[in-house]
DNA sequence: CTGAAAGCGCTTACAG
DNA sequence: CTGAAAGCGCTTACAG
């Protein structure tokens, strides 16, 4: 491809002057940019962003880390919507988006080594495991991050409003009478911990003491464990009227377990997911659910990060909370 | 981060000799070479990739081009397995993966500059429109290409096996007992093409000749479209007893078509998906359908490009053709 | 076995 | 307004 020598040559000016005529410098004469420009439209220059970066350390490139323990972060439909806006959102503000890994060929490397090694100016955590002493690495080695529905020490956060949007939930399904309601929450985690807070406030709020043996956890989008975490709770000798799912997916194990368990559903046993996907709000009756703002999400992370990067002397540091839509289903059955 | 010239510094070494030691070059002494990689994890060094992608022209940077139109790739289950898949062989393989856009802040760039800019070694192109003039320009560049479910005139393509897919389908149903049969298959493309060619194919062995009226076209993903499209084809004089979809994700829409015309399912309509998405298996009945095999897929994807990365000389063309596996589902009923 | 030197494609103080 | 020169971090012929 042609480079800036090139046009330099075809133009009969130096590269400084190319180089100065190309990115908009105002010491150069406009018909010399004028030159210089239809020169390189003409030989098809584009930039070679390494060498840039090389100069000038800006390599306009942000990682993401969007992958977990399983490798899927991907598949789930929660997290390509927000990568999808996280990555429209970068790319209008003119940063490409990269996966950071942890092996690359035979070499294995932190996080951070990963991140100089390509060079990224900022990183979005997502779907991984916070826990990690390599997360804590990054969030101390002064490289730009944004986090999702996870608070690091040094970086802002997007938070879903799982406390506040659990408990609309609840409120929610009181309305309709219930209130021998379940709760199936996922494993241990930020996330889980701010639904079980909200949930046990709206209980409490509800006048509704809080049953133990309604209180059960099962992975996120497992279906099969779902099944096997919803039939145990019917199976309770005085069983709940609502039970509330980790989270969408899971409604497909749930419904097959009221089936099998010869209930009808919703008028035995209703349920509330979470997450909003396309599926359960296509099936009938659709399931009551909380949709998630994974484009807000995704654009509020663009956002923070570069500006993180841009202007670092503002650092924006306060979390960024994003409020669910309740959708209201038929799977909730209003009690007498 | 540290750099060649502080390992240098701190061994009293010039930078050409660490640089040797660092990698791999023979002619260096051992006792040196230990000396330099002992320093090197001191420091915490870790090579700085645009820097030695300007020398040696090796970036080990891949594009991925995996974003259609309405920007939802990466949301659609199989194309975030294809991806998911592809990107850990990538890693596996030493390289990185990088998203190719068109649109970088304020500059519009084809695929072809994107690629040069940012400097990749290669690109695999999946849920793009593959008309556009664009994509000729880079198969016609001579940067190594791997294509998904498309053939392109200069780069090797990695296909389902969507032409017998489809015939095995046909010929579970048949057996079924099943002989006035739809296809509602999904607009034009490569894909829908095969899948129509298998799905004529087979009836015509079965010796059932095709009416008109059962072929119908509607969008992928599309659940409602579905819904319309089914329940045209269930107000047909002579309705069909069996209906194959576009993909699994339109079985929503179907079955809801179906309910709500007040016909059984499966007894009245039977219903035939395409992808083996996780939600239509969990559902009862469940749905029978290909079960894609993203992952083959997008490791073969990583494999022939990288292949021609590194091999040009064996440049590997032939397309590599992954056949799916019929899942049986409840949703085909045994006709008498 | 080690090192001095050139150069990848760019940017940027500085001189003129 | 234009250009010569240095340098970003690395690799690699070549000399010794």
């Amino acid at each position: 491809m042609a480079n800036i020598r090139d046009i330099a040559a075809s133009c009969k000016l130096s590269v400084a002057t190319v180089s100065k005529a190309l990115n908009g410098y105002s010491d150069v004469n406009e018909v010399t940019r004028a030159r210089v420009l239809d020169a390189a439209k003409r030989l098809g220059y584009f930039p070679n962003a390494q060498a840039r970066s090389l100069k000038t350390s800006r390599s306009y490139q942000l990682g993401v880390l969007f992958i977990d323990e399983n490798n899927n972060g991907l598949t789930q439909y929660f997290f390509a919507k927000v990568l999808n806006s996280f990555k429209m959102e970068a790319e209008r503000l003119g940063y490409h988006i990269t996966f950071i890994t942890k092996k690359l060929g035979n070499a294995e490397l932190s996080y951070l080594q990963s991140c100089r090694h390509i060079g990224v100016e900022g990183v979005c955590l997502a779907c991984i495991d916070f826990d990690q002493p390599e997360v804590e690495e990054l969030d101390n080695s002064g490289l730009p991050l944004v986090s999702i529905d996870y608070i690091l020490k040094n970086s802002p956060a997007i938070l879903s409003d799982n406390r506040n949007d659990m408990a609309s939930m609840v409120r929610f399904v009181k309305e309709r009478g219930h209130s021998r309601i379940a709760f199936i929450h996922g494993p241990p985690s930020r996330v889980t911990s701010e639904r079980i807070r909200g949930f046990t406030n709206a209980m409490k709020d509800a006048g509704i003491s809080i049953d133990p043996t309604l209180m059960a956890e099962s992975p996120y989008t497992d279906s099969v464990k779902a099944f096997e975490a919803v039939t145990k709770m019917l199976k309770l000798e005085n069983k709940p009227t609502c039970i509330f799912l980790p989270d969408d997916s899971c409604a497909f194990g749930a419904i097959e377990a009221i089936n099998k368990m010869g209930l009808r559903f919703p008028e035995d046993v209703s349920l509330v997911g979470y997450d909003g996907i396309r599926f359960t709000q296509m099936m009938s009756p659709n399931l009551t659910t909380m949709r998630q703002d994974a484009e807000a999400i995704g654009l509020a992370a663009a956002k923070a990060l570069i500006n993180n990067i841009e202007a670092p002397e503002h650092k924006h540091m306060t979390p960024v909370v994003v409020s669910g839509q309740l959708l209201p289903g038929g799977s909730v059955s209003q009690l007498n």
